[in-house]
DNA sequence: CACTTGACCTGTCCGC
DNA sequence: TGCGGACAGGTCAAGT
């Protein structure tokens, strides 16, 4: 899916392309990825004005002025794509990708706005579109499970206590669990703990202080960097205007195994590490070894 | 309790 | 060209 970076990249195109505009219709393709009932729909969403786009974590939130919100979550291959109903391209035209041929095959959910549709697209149909009462959507109630954010609200004394509670772990499935800190999925958990030279099977444990301050600096590093080259594009993820993002030209290990490390030379490896595909330099990063 | 595995889906790629 | 299996950016529930 779409990690931080790319949901906040979707967020920021979307705040700026529907604020203000009124939803008059919610066409619903697959059933699953919309689970609302159709009263609530009329009720709270059809008529409304979009007043706002908010992220928690690697969610959106778009609020309407009912007093409701769609809550979105896009899993693995979610997409959210905005096009406007008069600017369409003919073949051949550099803006003739993706949003002049949707809906598509994966076309889940049609968000129709007055002067243009949001599409929704999952490939894969992980994903979901929650109608709930804004106020329902903090951290109290909603996100009372999930950490806190990593660019936002972390400190490194928060980190450091967070990844105490899970010291037995290996250090990559700690940073993938949503509830010590939001947003980190599979790309951004292997860059961080390349640049914080750190093994992704070493114990939380293990990692000494300095090195915890290294992986608390390298996650916000990533991250931001992620964001301002608007997020990764693997195979499905394109941002609100349909585009791709170019992070992964800069990523250091993320799909590069068998290419040489960027720093070393020596050749990236795949292996796997909390059941997930996991990519590191054997030489940058050395697993410890426990002497007992 | 802490941690790992399987399930949810569709599509693609790789080996035979 | 076809078929089986592994794998894909996430997260739950169920299992050990």
């Amino acid at each position: 899916m779409p990690e931080l970076p790319e949901v906040e990249t979707i967020r920021r195109g979307l705040k700026d392309l529907i604020s203000g505009k009124k939803i008059v219709k919610i066409e619903i393709l697959n059933l699953k990825s919309y689970p609302n009932s159709q009263t609530d729909t009329n009720n709270f969403v059809i008529g409304y004005h979009i007043i706002d786009v908010r992220r928690r974590a690697k969610l959106l939130m778009i609020d309407l002025n009912s007093g409701y919100s769609l809550l979105i979550h896009l899993k693995m291959t979610g997409q959210l794509v905005y096009v406007s109903k008069k600017l369409r391209f003919g073949a051949g035209h550099p803006n003739d990708s993706l949003v002049n041929q949707l809906p598509d095959k994966s076309t889940r959910v049609i968000i129709e706005l007055s002067d243009s549709n949001l599409f929704f697209n999952d490939q894969r149909k992980f994903g979901w579109i929650k109608l709930l009462p804004t106020d329902l959507l903090t951290d109290e109630t909603y996100f009372s499970k999930h950490g806190p954010e990593p660019l936002e609200n972390l400190t490194l004394t928060a980190f450091k206590n967070n990844l105490k509670k899970r010291l037995k772990s290996n250090i990559k499935a700690v940073l993938l669990d949503q509830s010590v800190i939001a947003g980190i999925g599979n790309i951004y958990a292997d860059e961080s703990l390349f640049l914080a030279k750190i093994h992704p099977k070493t114990m939380v444990g293990d990692i000494g202080s300095k090195k915890l301050a290294d992986l608390y600096k390298s996650i916000q590093q990533v991250l931001q960097l992620s964001i301002s080259k608007g997020g990764s594009t693997d195979k499905n993820y394109v941002n609100a205007e349909g585009k791709k993002g170019s992070y992964l030209e800069f990523a250091k290990v993320f799909r590069r195994d068998n290419l040489p490390c960027p720093v070393c030379g020596t050749t990236i490896i795949k292996i796997r590490v909390a059941s997930r595909g996991t990519h590191l330099c054997p030489k940058c990063q050395k697993v410890k070894i426990l002497t007992r």
